[in-house]
DNA sequence: GTAACTATAGTGCCAGCGTG
DNA sequence: CACGCTGGCACTATAGTTAC
């Protein structure tokens, strides 16, 4: 096609949990396209040093990792503080009213999920005549082909919109309604951005999964831990736990002291309550009763 | 359907280092 | 020197995937 446009700014998509436990989540990193390189070759370089190969948030459970998910957190937050940069993570609860439902097809509620976060982000968070190129993780649940595909088709695209609350498939107008211009997955072993937004996207899952966990942990590994919360407790985190701690306590730190708004304890859980904000942790919230997951076998 | 294989998470052990 | 802490590494259990 004859009719590209200049593209203005780029996104890197990853999913985390998308199928397995309570809380799954959605990473969206987002950058102005002439920033892309230099962030890719700064990023590659810290991983480098650190004497990982590829940063994964499965692979976190020792201390050369912890070192590069922090430098990383670091990294984003820096290059975030002066807009150069967003992260913006949805997390959503299965237990929720929206999720709560016989037969649910995790699949298709991806979809969905990666609408909503297409639609605050891609237009909302950035300029809005801004023309995008998506760069989804290569081993994604999501069938980015036929995504793509929608993207050429613009009669088959029609239909779609208004099917979104009622089940039909996933074919939104991305080109119209976000600008999106080119969808194009890559191996995230050679793209940092990619395994940032993956660390997010843990990050995001695990602040949650865990809360309660971390909380404790806090208090043991206070300055003067007393003896008099949690007597004998049963069980002490995994090793894998604790370095995810140690990441999680410093990018809260690391939030507060530049004043990212991010908060931990208010949702038991990342969360930004302003979500302009360049590092935004987003709980999906049920938007009505009608507002349900989709089941199976449901067209 | 089963069996084998792969990727991943959890665990324990060992070596190096700094400190009292 | 002994001790504790930490990072590195390898082994095991398990779940998910693929082949037959």
């Amino acid at each position: 096609m004859s009719r590209t446009l200049r593209v203005s700014h780029v996104g890197f998509a990853d999913e985390s949990h998308w199928n397995t436990g309570r809380f799954r989540s959605l990473g969206l990193v987002t950058t102005p396209v002439d920033c892309v390189d230099s962030l890719e070759a700064k990023l590659h370089r810290l991983l480098e040093e650190s004497g990982v190969r590829e940063f994964k948030w499965k692979k976190l459970n020792g201390a050369k990792e912890r070192f590069v998910a922090i430098k990383m957190c670091e990294f984003a937050v820096d290059v975030a503080c002066t807009g150069k940069l967003r992260v913006d993570v949805l997390v959503w609860d299965i237990q929720d009213s929206r999720h709560d439902v016989q037969g649910r097809d995790d699949l298709a509620n991806l979809q969905r999920m990666y609408y909503h976060l297409f639609r605050n982000v891609l237009r909302a968070r950035w300029p809005n005549d801004a023309i995008w190129r998506l760069h989804p993780d290569e081993h994604t649940a999501m069938n980015w082909k036929t995504v793509r595909d929608c993207l050429e088709n613009v009669s088959m695209a029609v239909q779609v919109e208004r099917s979104l609350f009622t089940g039909g498939q996933f074919r939104i107008r991305l080109r119209q309604e976000f600008g999106i211009e080119e969808i194009q997955p890559l191996p995230s072993d050679q793209h940092p951005l990619l395994q940032l937004a993956d660390l997010f996207a843990g990050l995001a899952v695990f602040s949650r999964d865990k809360y309660k966990e971390y909380q404790k942990w806090l208090r043991a590994s206070s300055p003067q831990p007393s003896m008099l919360d949690e007597p004998h407790d049963s069980i002490n985190p995994s090793r894998a736990s604790q370095e995810r701690f140690r990441v999680l306590k410093k990018f809260d730190e690391v939030c507060k002291k530049r004043r990212l708004g991010v908060s931990l304890k208010t949702k038991q859980g990342l969360w930004t309550p302003e979500p302009r904000n360049p590092i935004n942790f987003w709980l999906y919230e049920p938007q009505h009763p009608e507002d349900k997951a989709p089941q199976k076998g449901k067209k």
